[in-house]
DNA sequence: CAACAAATGTGAGCACCGCTCTTGACTTGG
DNA sequence: CCAAGTCAAGAGCGGTGCTCACATTTGTTG
């Protein structure tokens, strides 16, 4: 259905009628159709927040807007479509926050600008648990995410990241100080390097495979403190905790500490 | 079922009976109910390594074990109860398997042992990423897992860790080596002093701060390799990365090298 | 404007799920 | 031997995803 829509939208780009007044050359029922979809998704992200992935129901979406379960299905094709949109919803949701808190920091901050993004993915994940589960957790079973539409805003993130490393590391302020900087092996050397090349990145493998540990560590925390593993009183301090970890990790990563703009 | 097992025992030690010729003295339904219950356990667990947590049925278990649905329900409470059976069940096996990897390193070499733990986490998930799931991805919505029944073999991965730790630092092999070892703030003291009470460490403030982040980090790099969240081709030399990264958070524990017995 | 065709909503229905309850059969201990 | 305890069976309730034939609305076009 969605195709369609843009082969319509294609034929109104050669079509030579004037722009109508407020809203796009679109027909009514394409608007109608685009805010019914709109309706749903808002409806199937309050659901989730509130219940879950797995508890998500078409029905349920169904009679909160008024219509018979099966209308939901000349929207959204079945479930996993709507667990699709909402999967976009939400990395973008993310991406847009993580964003904002980046930019949010002086260029030159390459520590702080690290902590910032670290805390935007906390705050976000546990603002919204379910949705962030719906990101990072099991995988809903039988429900794998179509790449082609997902991963774009999929990886906004750790794009973001990377792009705090590589200008880092241009501005000369990246920097391993661990003990040992384990060698990298040749088959990682050659997937680091695809990376580097289709990023266009400076970064040198050892610094490169150590921004992936500060990611994938990053979403440990954050996924520890979530989805509750970390005891009922055992820590009771997680700011703090999790502001020790970001400051460990960025030193893992080689950048300057926060607030260190040179 | 262990927990029958040890009621039956305290019964049996309070018993006047001479002990029955080979098995224990319970009678022969408790036998047949025990036997039952393993397995429903049993059953559950390939369902669950099948397909899934959410797409573990009561009824599908019911079927395979050739009764109707409804007679399960005598040896199991509730789907929920089965899965909390699973989820010890799970948490023993990897508990049992880094037990044995660990105990199969020089007790001295302290970076081996962890790197044997990480190994062997990171293994178990691999081969049973269904379980895996069950135990540290996202929780199931609507379910609670009773701390009382979970809380010890769920603790037995960090408890391993946390012992390799502390030995390691009686042994003065333990050292931060950063550039920056961040201030622990008063709050987070105050939990890591609860946790070292109560285990009976040694270890230092900043030091157990960074062995959480290396358990946390060690299981966010695991779960991005389950869960699918590298990328289709980004990373293909997956076992060269984990090892990578297994020796910075080694470093970053202040655990020497692996293979440094002295 | 009227007629037509596409888009949309409806309700019944299928197969599955968790879970409860009654009923009848069976086993076991006194 | 019989009463108590245990268990499987089956019907049933309310929920799910999803399909399909049918009715209705709606925008466009002759």
């Amino acid at each position: 259905m969605p195709e369609d829509r843009i082969e319509a939208g294609n034929e109104a780009d050669a079509d030579v009628l004037p722009a109508a007044a407020a809203s796009r050359r679109r027909t009514p029922r394409e608007r109608a159709r685009a805010q019914t979809v709109a309706d749903i998704v808002r409806l199937g992200r309050e659901h989730l927040a509130l219940h879950g992935a797995a508890a998500l129901s078409l029905r349920a979406v169904a009679r909160d807007l008024g219509v018979v379960s099966s209308a939901v299905y000349r929207y959204v094709e079945n479930r996993e479509e709507l667990l699709t949109l909402l999967l976009i919803d939400a990395y973008n949701e993310l991406g847009d926050d993580v964003d904002a808190a980046v930019a949010a920091v002086p260029e030159a901050d390459f520590g702080g600008r690290f902590a910032a993004l670290g805390r935007a993915v906390r705050d976000w994940a546990l603002r919204e648990p379910s949705r962030y589960a719906l990101l990072f957790g099991s995988p809903v079973p039988g429900y794998q995410a179509p790449a082609e539409r997902t991963t774009g805003p999929g990886t906004r993130v750790i794009t973001a990241l990377i792009g705090i490393l590589d200008a880092a590391f241009r501005a000369g302020r990246l920097a391993a100080t661990g003990r040992r900087s384990p060698a990298v092996a040749a088959g990682l050397a050659g997937d680091l390097a695809k990376i580097r090349t289709e990023f266009g990145l400076a970064v040198p493998d050892d610094l490169l495979a150590r921004g992936a540990l500060a990611w994938t560590s990053l979403f440990g925390a954050v996924s520890f403190e979530v989805f509750g593993q970390y005891g009922a009183g055992t820590f009771t301090a997680r700011e703090e905790l999790f502001g020790h970890h970001l400051a460990v990790l960025a030193d893992v990563a080689g950048l300057p500490p926060a607030g260190a703009s040179l």
